[in-house]
RNA sequence: GCGCCUGUGAUGGAAUUGGCAGACAUGCGAGAUUUAGGUUCUCGUGUCGAGAGACGUGUGGGUUCGAGUCCCUUCAGGCGCACCA
């Protein structure tokens, strides 16, 4: 009898729901776990297989756990804000709520199909207004502590989906989302001070057993620098601060730049000489998209403030000051001192505008290029200074600095504030109304949550409002605070907001009187395993971190990071080993896989595809595989003798498939983890089994491939569910096999094994090795120097 | 440019962490069962060689009784950041 897939695929899946099987219990006096998977952003194109393949890891570690005893919390929700959702809605004239509707729903029934144990009584989604009135609440509090506040800065302007984004949502110049071009635009924009928690987003990162490149790419993210502010006077009387990593250089510093955006420009607009022509400059970097400005950045520009000049604080010596592009206004104080010798960048600009080149640290030909060596080198034409090596000039010169009031040791990050407003429809209120008397006031807690109200049209305004402005009823309302007339916010809040704490309401979804309840907050504690994509890192990984910091600080949460473990898979790309995609038509559907050979092998080969962490090409061919081994499991509990007991046979290979297959699904190594199941199988094919000895096989196969488990654990007779089985415990003494295969080398190249048993000391096993006829003839060729031995690996003999 | 990672059969990938390279699977070849096969089963499959054997983990070197694994060199590919002062 061929099995049935299809039909065992439902079964299953009903029995399991009806019975409850999956639900976390909020009062358990088990241990409890907590295994998280990025909840997917509910699409029109449904579910890809590369959700699959974190999914399928998670459901398996998931069903591990429960296996072990643990009360396990593996839930599911929709990160379903967000702008495709709402450009379909526009191109399609249908309401962005109900786009969400039918695109939820087509991915529920692809999660259920797929097997997997989440408890679907606690999903969520980020659209709910009983899920945003929390998510506005803790925006509520971020703005209470001075977190969130509202500056005219220029932002990151998306061109194409006409909308503001965050740093990190601009990848190389343009827009992680769409590619589209990225301008700068000068625009008021409520922001959050992330950067208030840099240091402890880094230094928190040592506790935690996150994968080493997501710690590596936060910490370079958040770009930590340290080094001195130093204020350099000039001519006109204003102080220029700037930001450094080598202070030490100061005595080399031979001119000043200023980013075109700089504030003294404006300020100095009388005084200079050149201002027409220093305003064509800035006006020029304005226009440049970001992509530009990075590409032009081989060849250094600028213009010369003529009128004003600056002090070298050391040398005393004034020096002129440049506007140019090369240096960043969102970076430091937005200028910077140059240091022509010892930067490479300020080399480049020194030559083309003929400004002295000086040599402060030996090391180089500075007439020939920068030498930036920061760590030795000593120090040279730098009065008090010269003789010092680099690390110790560097203390010296911050001390001086300190004492004369000119400057002091300072900290620096690339981590900027996270703009956190979105010119667009389909996101949550931000629940704050402006009035002209009180200024930003926020809604009572009491009228959370502020409703995202329904609108005609969804269209995105070129002007950079958002699409809620024209929604004059909703606009304007009264001030909480002293009852006058007033507007609201009709930004809303980006993507990720919703995201920065789904997995606290997971704990009690359904809680009405708080986010979640202290009791679920202190029970479920930190997910203890949450894995997700590498891309998220400097995103929503950061972003939660952020939040939850900050909850943790307001006494809401009882721990100051939200995630104990954070592991990441890598792509499953097309049969071509490009990226899937709809243009290169090499997109693999997981509905027709799951059609064509059902869930337990879609799992199994997303799963053995190879190393988790890493690409792996999606390959029709190698399906069949897994296909052939779910049917050989089949055939085996159709085979399988009557007997209870587990044949003597394969005791051994038991107990190390139950060691191999629990160690390998705790550090991500899933392929070899079924590649020992397959062997195992292959041998009791080979040999014949017993149904005990099914038994354990099928318990280690149940959370990767759960339904032919249970359906031959039924047809085998035995009680219960394969899926509800306890671990099976690991026997060191059965797992030790009887003889051994010994290699033999000579001269430490490989010739032939001899078995001997397993517990064979080191003279029997040599002198077993030494009659092998093949050694004979090596050692009667020479004489025997030294004989090295591994036990129960192999015997070397050096002959001469 | 800086940081991180990866190079193993025709292919995806294993290798007890320094000890029989290529597990497991795909593909391919031969055979068997079958009216038929996108079924199932058996055998074979790193390269050269009839064979004994020799060679073989991107390149070149080193450490070691012994190296895919450690060290140095160099090349190739991927990812992240990118004028970050």
């Amino acid at each position: 009898m061929k099995y049935d897939f299809k039909a065992a695929e439902s079964k299953w899946q009903r029995i399991w729901e009806e019975k409850q099987l999956f639900r976390a219990d909020n009062n358990s006096d088990k241990k409890k776990y907590y295994a998280l998977v990025e909840f997917p952003y509910p699409s029109g194109v449904g579910l890809h297989v590369g959700h699959a393949r974190p999914y399928t890891a998670m459901d398996i570690v998931a069903r591990k756990r429960r296996m072990q005893g643990y009360n396990v919390l593996f839930p599911i929700g929709w990160d379903a804000f967000g702008l495709p959702t709402e450009n379909y809605a526009i191109k399609n004239h249908i309401p962005p709520k109900e786009v969400t509707r039918v695109n939820v729903a087509q991915f529920t029934s692809q999660l259920r199909m797929l097997g997997y144990s989440f408890d679907w009584s606690r999903e969520i989604s980020t659209t709910d207004p009983e899920y945003y009135r929390w998510t506005q609440w803790i925006f509520l509090k971020l703005f209470e502590k001075g977190l969130a506040y509202k500056a005219r800065m220029p932002v990151n302007w998306c061109t194409s989906c006409k909308v503001v984004l965050a740093n990190e949502e601009v990848v190389e110049g343009v827009c992680e989302r769409c590619g589209g071009a990225v301008v700068r635009k000068e625009k008021s924009q409520w922001m959050l001070k992330i950067t208030e928690y840099a240091q402890r987003l880094i230094d928190d990162l040592d506790g935690l057993d996150f994968i080493e490149r997501v710690k590596i790419q936060q910490k370079n993210w958040i770009g930590r620098s340290t080094g001195a502010n130093v204020r350099f006077s000039t001519t006109a009387g204003d102080e220029i601060e700037v930001f450094t990593t080598r202070p030490d250089t100061l005595f080399g510093v031979t001119y000043m730049v200023l980013s075109p955006e700089h504030a003294l420009v404006e300020r100095w607009k009388e005084i200079l000489k050149n201002y027409p022509q220093v305003a064509e400059y800035r006006a020029q970097a304005e226009k440049k998209s970001d992509l530009e400005r990075t590409e032009l950045s081989k060849e250094k520009t600028g213009v010369e403030l003529l009128g004003v000049r600056a002090v070298n604080p050391v040398t005393g010596a004034e020096i002129p000051i440049f506007i140019s592009d090369y240096v960043l206004s969102t970076y430091g104080t937005g200028a910077i001192m140059a240091v022509p010798g010892h930067d490479q960048r300020d080399w480049e600009f020194a030559k083309k505008f003929g400004v002295p080149i000086v040599e402060v640290v030996m090391g180089g030909d500075v007439q020939q290029e920068a030498y930036t060596d920061s760590e030795t080198g000593v120090m040279v034409n730098s009065g008090f200074l010269d003789g010092l090596e680099v690390p110790d000039a560097k203390k010296r010169i911050t001390a001086w600095l300190e004492e004369k009031g000119l400057g002091r040791a300072a900290v620096n990050y690339k981590l900027r504030d996270w703009v956190f407003t979105r010119q667009r429809y389909w996101g949550e209120p931000i629940p704050l109304v402006y009035c002209d008397k009180c200024g930003w006031v926020p809604l009572p807690e009491s009228e959370l949550p502020l409703i995202l109200p329904e609108v005609e049209s969804y269209e995105p305004t070129d002007t950079g409002e958002s699409p809620l402005s024209t929604m004059t009823d909703w606009v304007h309302t009264t001030c909480p605070h002293c009852g006058g007339e007033a507007h609201r916010e009709t930004d809303t809040m980006p993507q990720w907001a919703g995201s920065s704490w789904y997995f606290l309401r997971y704990m009690d979804p359904h809680n009405t009187q708080a986010l979640a309840s202290k009791e679920a907050l202190d029970y479920w504690g930190q997910v203890d395993w949450y894995n997700g994509g590498m891309e998220h890192t400097t995103l929503h990984l950061l972003y939660s971190r952020f939040w939850h910091k900050f909850l943790y600080d307001i006494g809401v949460v009882p721990y100051s990071e939200p995630y104990a473990r954070r592991t990441s898979h890598g792509m499953i790309l097309g049969e071509d080993k490009q990226k899937m995609s709809k243009s290169r038509g090499n997109v693999v559907n997981p509905n027709d896989v799951v059609e064509q050979y059902g869930a337990d092998t879609m799992r199994l080969y997303i799963m053995f595809i190879g190393d988790f962490e890493k690409a792996a090409p999606w390959s029709s061919a190698a399906v069949k595989g897994c296909q052939r081994f779910v049917d050989r499991v089949w055939a085996l509990a159709q085979q399988a003798s009557d007997s209870d007991y587990v044949t003597p046979q394969h005791e051994a290979l038991i107990h190390r498939t139950i060691k191999k297959v629990g160690e390998d699904i705790e550090v991500l190594k899933f392929n070899t983890a079924i590649a020992s199941l397959m062997t195992l199988a292959n041998e009791m094919a080979e040999k014949g089994c017993t149904r005990g000895d099914m038994k354990v096989f099928l318990t280690l196969l149940s959370p990767f491939a759960p339904h032919v488990c249970d359906e031959s654990w039924e047809a085998l007779g035995l009680e219960g569910m394969a899926s509800c089985q306890a671990w099976p415990e690991y026997d060191e003494a059965k797992a030790r096999p009887e003889e051994v295969e010994i290699a033999i080398q000579i001269n430490g190249k490989f010739r032939d094994t001899v078995t001997v048993p397993a517990d064979c000391g080191q003279d029997e096993t040599v002198e077993a090795a030494r009659n092998v006829p093949k050694v004979q003839r090596y050692l009667e060729g020479g004489t025997l120097v030294k004989t090295i031995f591994v036990k129960g690996r192999l015997v070397n003999f050096i002959v001469k």
